[in-house]
DNA sequence: GATTTCATTTTGATTAATCAAAGTCTCTTC
DNA sequence: GAAGAGACTTTGATTAATCAAAATGAAATC
């Protein structure tokens, strides 16, 4: 059985690779992520190697191996449950469940995991819309995304605001960007960190991407 | 916080001297209830000292302060909410769940833990029918009982049998007690650890302490 | 009262996870 | 290409929890 410490780092590790699209992640990464020192990542991603769920390059990076990824997408699976769990069925406010997962993903067995997924009705995302990972660890295809992970020209439909603050919906109301309504991306651009954005026929402008990260669309 | 362990350590020491109805329990018993080797139980309940949780007389046993017992009646409560989860909401059967509440006792928070009491409807017995204690760790009255814990002389009504072995029910309706039948303790006696029973007009029998046991009847 | 027995305590080691600080690379910058 | 800056690794220590085995004490037996 990997220790709670294990499972963090390999977590952390996919959290990572899943967030910069990159299969590799940089050591300064994960002890910042980890809020461990320097060292202390080091040594303990050694450990990891000599079980086999990571490879190590170093002062290049880490990547998980078959067997971590594995176990990588098992504990995002039970954060996420455990996440839903908490919003759905006890009414937590999703901004102050994530730390309450994070304990509670490695406390709970695989057969209790099961027992709360059906009873949650085998949900596909979790309140952040993030999508959670079946029981062999593969992403339910996502069929609702926020704007920032959209392919440009291709149509969308609106289908919820993430931030239900006044001043975003009002924002929002403002700029058109109500459910329901279609729209397209016509350009992103990743360095400025902007998303370009057609609202039905008027002509284009431009998130930030925190914005545009709240706003989630079918494909 | 105290660490998981020292929260099992003071939880046993609670359970075991409920159960021998001591305040003071012996170093072996811990050691033994908890697995460990008794130079580790001795070690242990030194630090649970420096932390005012427990009195300590060497080579004589150990008391709980108010503070321990605190804590060990919150880890009671933790523990049989968590049992009543598991099987009221998850459908879990009651033989299963121990080992399972007790990992998740210690990773759920005050706030889960009171709004999960809430959607299970604030209950007072656990699947055992052993009562969880309040919020200020007391026991609620308890309004079902098992035989053994009887005073003789009073009528009660069977409500429950905690036993649902074939073997167990078989010999259970062929003296007559299944729920709805009203018994009376005739005698107990501790030291033959056997309870006398009425059932109805009849005349009495004698069960062992065991059986009584798992014969939950209402005051 | 001496001896034996058994529970308990002490001692010395081990493991996982951590940190601070010293040491080492590697990549810029000049 | 030398120097410096940052990122990364190594080293040496620490803490919590544990064990096995040796030492101790108290109670029971002779």
């Amino acid at each position: 059985m990997p220790s709670a410490t294990v499972e963090n780092y390999v977590k952390k590790i996919l959290v990572l690779s899943l967030e910069t699209d990159e299969e590799q992640v940089g050591m300064g990464e994960i002890a910042k992520g980890l809020e461990v020192a320097a060292g202390t990542a080091t040594s303990m991603i050694k450990n990891l190697e000599r079980s086999k769920l990571v490879r190590y390059k170093s002062r290049q990076g880490v990547t998980l191996t078959a067997k971590g990824r594995k176990l990588g997408m098992d504990m995002l699976r039970r954060h996420r449950l455990v996440e839903t769990f908490l919003v759905e069925t006890l009414g937590l406010d999703w901004t102050e469940i994530h730390l309450e997962a994070e304990e509670l993903e490695h406390a709970i067995s695989d057969k209790v995991l099961d027992r709360l997924d059906k009873f949650l009705g085998r949900p596909e995302f979790d309140p952040h819309g993030d999508p959670i990972p079946t029981k062999n660890g593969k992403f339910a295809e996502r069929r609702i995304r926020n704007l920032l992970e959209c392919q440009s020209k291709q149509p969308r439909t609106i289908k919820l605001l993430t931030d239900q603050s006044t001043d975003f919906l009002n924002f929002a109301r403002r700029k058109g960007l109500v459910p329901g309504t279609s729209v397209e991306v016509t350009n992103r651009d990743l360095i400025s960190d902007a998303v370009e954005l057609r609202v039905g026929k008027k002509k284009s402008f431009t998130l930030g991407s925190k914005a545009a990260k709240k706003i989630l669309v079918s494909s």
